[in-house]
Parts: C-alpha cells; sequence; structure tokens
DNA sequence: CGACTTTGACCAGCGC
DNA sequence: GCGCTGGTCAAAGTCG
C-alpha cells in the first residue's frame, strides 16, 4: 500500500480518515482471525491487529516532494534517500494522504474544518478522546441516534407505566440501539480513571468476563454531550488500562489542565482544525503517574500540533508531536507495541 | 446540599 | 427459546 502526499489544510482530517481506513480494512482481518481462533470476546486477541497497525505505520509512502508542505521534508529529516512511512508522515505538517482506493472511492473531501462534525453518513469517525496518555489505537464504530433522543421517545411513551425507574427503559424497544463512533487506547497507568481534562460522572460498573479487573463506564458531565468512556484493566497487564472513547465532545474542556504545558489554542492550526478552535486538546497532567515517560521526555513537551483536534487520536498526536528522530526511537522501543484495537463493532446492519 | 460513586437490577443483543 | 454478556438505570451511599 502506498499513500500519495499533497498539501492541504485539511490533512489531519484526511489522515484520520486514514486511520478510520486502515481500521475498516483490519476490521475484517481481526473479526477472522478472532473467530477463528479464540470466540468473540472483545480485547480478545488484541495483538494481530497492533502488529498490523504497526506494519501499516511503518509503510514506505509515495511522497510527492515537490508538492509536500513547506518544511515538511526537513522536519521529518526525509530526503531523496530517505522513503518516509506513513508513521513519519503522520507527523508531518499540512498534508494529504490519501491511500489509493481511498483517492479514487473517496472523491468527496473530508469535512472541511469549518463544518469538522465528521457526516452522518460518514461511518467511521475519531471521536475526541483528550487522553493524557500514550498509546492508543482505536476502532470507531457507528451507529448513530442519539440517547438524549431515544430517552425523550421513551419517555413519552411509558409516562403512564407504575415504576419510574423503568421509564426510561423501554426506550430502546422500537430501535436498534445505536452507537457513537468509538477508538480505545491503551495506557500504562496505575491510575484507572485517567485525567484527560473533561469531567465524568460513573454510570456503572460492570465485571468483565475472563478478567479480574471490573469495567468502569462514565459519561461526560456537561449537559447535552453525550460522550461515554469505559475504562478497565487490561487482564493480560494488570499496568495496562484500557479506555475506550465513545462520541465526540460538543464543547470544549471544561478543564485545562493546570501546568498545562500552556498549549494555547494554537493559531497557526487554525488552518487545520482551528475553525473547531474551541475544541483543544487536553494535555496531559504529568503529576500523574501514568505517563510513560517516553512519549515527551526527550522531544519538545509538545507542539502545538497537539491541540489542533480533539478527534484527533491521541496517539497520533502524540506521534505528531516528537521529531523525527524520536519518531523513529518510538517506533522501536514503544508506541506500537502498546498499541491495542478497540473491540471491532459490526457495522449497523440498516442504515 | 450538590456532585459523584457504588451497586443491584433490568434490558437488549447475540450465539447456541 | 434460553442463557450469557455488555450496557444502562437509578436508588442509596459517600464525600467535600
Amino acid at each position: 500500500m502506498h499513500y500519495r502526499c499533497l498539501p492541504n489544510e485539511d490533512s489531519l482530517l484526511l489522515i484520520k480518515s486514514i486511520y478510520i481506513y486502515i481500521e475498516m480494512e483490519k476490521k475484517e482481518e481481526v473479526k477472522t482471525e478472532n473467530s477463528n481462533s479464540m470466540g468473540n470476546s472483545t480485547f480478545s486477541d488484541p495483538m494481530p491487529t497492533s502488529f498490523a497497525l504497526s506494519s501499516i505505520f511503518d509503510m514506505p509512502c509515495e511522497v510527492d516532494k515537490s508538492a509536500s508542505s513547506l518544511g515538511f521534508m526537513d522536519l521529518l529529516g526525509i530526503n531523496d534517500n530517505y522513503t518516509p512511512s506513513l508513521f513519519d508522515l503522520l507527523q508531518a505538517p499540512p498534508l494529504m494522504m490519501m491511500p489509493p482506493q481511498q483517492q479514487q472511492q473517496q472523491h468527496q473531501p473530508l469535512p472541511s474544518p469549518a463544518s469538522s462534525t465528521i457526516p452522518a453518513d460518514s461511518s467511521e469517525v475519531l471521536n475526541t478522546p483528550a487522553t493524557p496518555n500514550s498509546s492508543s489505537i482505536s476502532s470507531s464504530s457507528t451507529e448513530a441516534a442519539t440517547d438524549e433522543q431515544n430517552k425523550a421517545a421513551g419517555e413519552e411513551d411509558e409516562q403512564d407505566q407504575e415504576k419510574t425507574k423503568k421509564q426510561l427503559k423501554p426506550k430502546k424497544k422500537n430501535q436498534k440501539r445505536q452507537r457513537e463512533p468509538r477508538f480505545a487506547f491503551m495506557t500504562k497507568s496505575e491510575v484507572d480513571h485517567l485525567d484527560d481534562g473533561f469531567r465524568w460522572r460513573k454510570y456503572g460498573q460492570k465485571a468483565v468476563k475472563n478478567s479480574p479487573y471490573p469495567r468502569s463506564y462514565y459519561r461526560c458531565t456537561t449537559a447535552a454531550c453525550g460522550v461515554k468512556k469505559r475504562v478497565e484493566r487490561s487482564s493480560d497487564d494488570s499496568s495496562v488500562v484500557v479506555t475506550t472513547y465513545e462520541g465526540q465532545h460538543t464543547h470544549p474542556s471544561p478543564v485545562m489542565p493546570r501546568g498545562s504545558i500552556g498549549i494555547p489554542p494554537p493559531e497557526h492550526a487554525a488552518g487545520s482544525f482551528g475553525s473547531n478552535s474551541s475544541f483543544i486538546m487536553p494535555q496531559p497532567h504529568y503529576h500523574q503517574q501514568h505517563q510513560p515517560h517516553y512519549l515527551y521526555s526527550n522531544s519538545s513537551p509538545s507542539l502545538n500540533l497537539a491541540s489542533i483536534n480533539s478527534s484527533f487520536p491521541t496517539f497520533l498526536q502524540e506521534r505528531r508531536s516528537c521529531p523525527s528522530p524520536a519518531a523513529s526511537w518510538l517506533r522501536d522501543n514503544g508506541l506500537l507495541q502498546d498499541i491495542v484495537p478497540s473491540q471491532m463493532r459490526k457495522e449497523p446492519k440498516e442504515e
């Protein structure tokens, strides 16, 4: 697979699309693998995809150097003798990358920053993890209606029913439960619930099959923001926390992290995602212990790129924030090895 | 007292 | 159809 790079203001959105594309491509493989091997439990077999993605990011990319963005080659240390990988390109300043298939199939450009919410029919969207931590990969699935809408409908119908506690439950009867796009990432952390700048309310906890650790369910406390996240500890490695975000924040982070390494709303990043500038990527709280040291330790704390888009997978942002040498180091030592795909959910059967 | 967590019960989806 | 599991609800409890 090769990617073409073109300069474009919407590059990061396109990168997202690539990421989505990768996920979609890999989804089927993983499904098959899982069904052939160990059943259907979620996260049951993260490694195949993990490695697959790793290799994808290491894939050589076809770069249109003449058209690439200003300083991009220098920044990445790319020269005529070096073929950048997708990983490298993800660190580049705005540029466009599209897999050949996508170039043909997806004539429709991704939404401009001005309308950076993904179209409803866009089957795969990355949401806003705004997570402080490192490694991560996600998957997304799509299903669309909001809980709020369902709730309203359900309440209407069941008003006369006796138990108030049951009023909200029939809401799902007439409609298949639909989900927001989601993605998951893994983090080495001693704390389960990572501070990502948003405020969450825990609304449930469940024991997880084949895992001694429970899964916790959180909802964004902001009214009208239906973002949820699930947090669970990996049964394989108790030091790893798997966080799955679902949905997209409709508001800026209410909590700007203390000593947030001062990432101001990036003016020059506005070209990429600026119109959605209210979405400031919360920066990690480094007082917590969950921050893998290698992420930022040797690289500049972070470029403004880190805050460009709340919908951009954190692990990519962090990759982006590292200069190329660090990038190759990371590639060899850490991030991708930690990547775990989220559960690969079936596509909605009905549109 | 409000915000948040805990926890048992309930519901829906899925596989057998 | 049945049972299992994930996801959610909401009352009760806790905390600041």
